[in-house]
DNA sequence: GTCGCTCAGATTGTGGACAATTCTATACAC
DNA sequence: GTGTATAGAATTGTCCACAATCTGAGCGAC
């Protein structure tokens, strides 16, 4: 049930700030009051829903300001889980590394930017797994089914698929290498160029507010 | 109601992996069983209650690991936000944190660890303050509470606060300085301190296992 | 002695009922 | 027209009862 719910909001099948109502969810779902109202309080505390005493839940909707946040803070988390993955990167682990790269070059290359993002995803995912921190791990999980509403702001810009393939490049290099210095610094680099590109973004779409 | 029982459990009223049985817990805080369920769902989310399905609750047991994993996260957390706030510092700001800096002085000048500890962490939430990153603050929040058991682990050890002290010192004089990187790095040089002390005490409490 | 079975007791999961609160629409005063 | 009061509808919060599930003790077979 949570579950369902879950799928149901970041998959976009709500709308940011949709009402929640419990009868509603319900009929829908098929399942008591009970089980749906659990399922609220647990993606209230996940930061997908937000509830207000005696008024309910609403779709979490969340601001570009804090957008902006949950990318500093995964930026952080991704330089110490890359730093991390160099220490324990197998030679199998690279290998499964540098052929994911090529699929998502394959997409760059057919001017595919959705179907990159979604390898992007993956790619990132295989660092995790590599550095072996469950914290950080579903930290970092939690954090981007938040923000996944601002994931295409970065990668529809023109010119940022090609970069952002070279700059996973870069990561990977490092990995091979064993560096963990470099790893660290080339998913700074990495993640600063993301978050510059959605700052811009947003300012372009809400010009200065007086 | 979610509070007190966090706060109950934060406190060490409850001990580790001590079951927490719905009936009890209602007695206990004079509420529905209901409502003390909410409260277990929140708390399972958060990572303080552990609840496997038709079995319940219990108080979650964040192993040596767990608590080093999230040591590593909290560090790469904590330098993102130092920073941010080497940017945004007032000078009201430093004169608060020059004013923490001496009672922290004075406790370790009279050998007390405990209170130096208390301090420390009312340092550290200054620091996020002035950095002003919501997202980051509140993960840091839920992190400390999990892993407050293991805070004694480092700060007992002998000597450990004198030098505690001058690293907390050489982060201030960076962020008034109003320098992100050194600043950014001072933090990094504390946490790895910190997380060091605490894998050689849990090494040496549990050694060499076979 | 140990394994497997059964059954009672303890505990959690869920639906329904009712109380408490908030929201909405209408009526009325000015 | 604007603002305020109020009744009724909509919705959430909580208690309770009962069903589903798990746990552990007792007992017998081997």
């Amino acid at each position: 049930m949570y579950r369902e719910l879950r799928e149901a909001i970041v998959s976009g099948r709500f709308q940011p700030n949709e009402r929640l109502v419990e009868a509603d969810l319900e009929r829908m779902l098929g399942a008591g009051r009970t089980t749906i109202r659990a399922a609220l309080v647990r993606l209230d505390q996940e930061g997908l829903v937000q509830r207000s005493p005696n008024r309910g839940a609403r779709v979490r909707l969340i601001s570009d300001r804090e957008a902006l946040e949950i990318e500093q803070v995964r930026a952080a988390l991704e330089q110490m889980v890359a730093r991390e993955a160099a220490y324990r990167a197998s030679a199998r682990d690279l290998v499964d590394l540098r052929s994911e790269l090529a699929r998502m070059r394959a997409h760059v290359e057919h001017g595919d930017p959705l179907g990159y993002s979604e390898l992007n995803a993956s790619f990132h995912q295989r660092i995790w797994a590599i550095a072996d921190n469950r914290v950080a791990t579903a930290l970092l999980a939690t954090l981007k089914s938040q923000s996944i509403r601002f994931q295409y702001r970065t990668i529809l810009q023109p010119g940022r698929p090609v970069r952002s393939l070279r700059e996973h490049e870069a990561i990977v290099e490092a990995l091979a290498a064993g560096d963990p210095d470099a790893s660290e610094a080339m998913m700074r680099t990495h993640l600063a160029h993301v978050i510059e590109t959605l700052r811009a973004a947003i300012e372009r779409q809400a010009p200065a507010v007086p």
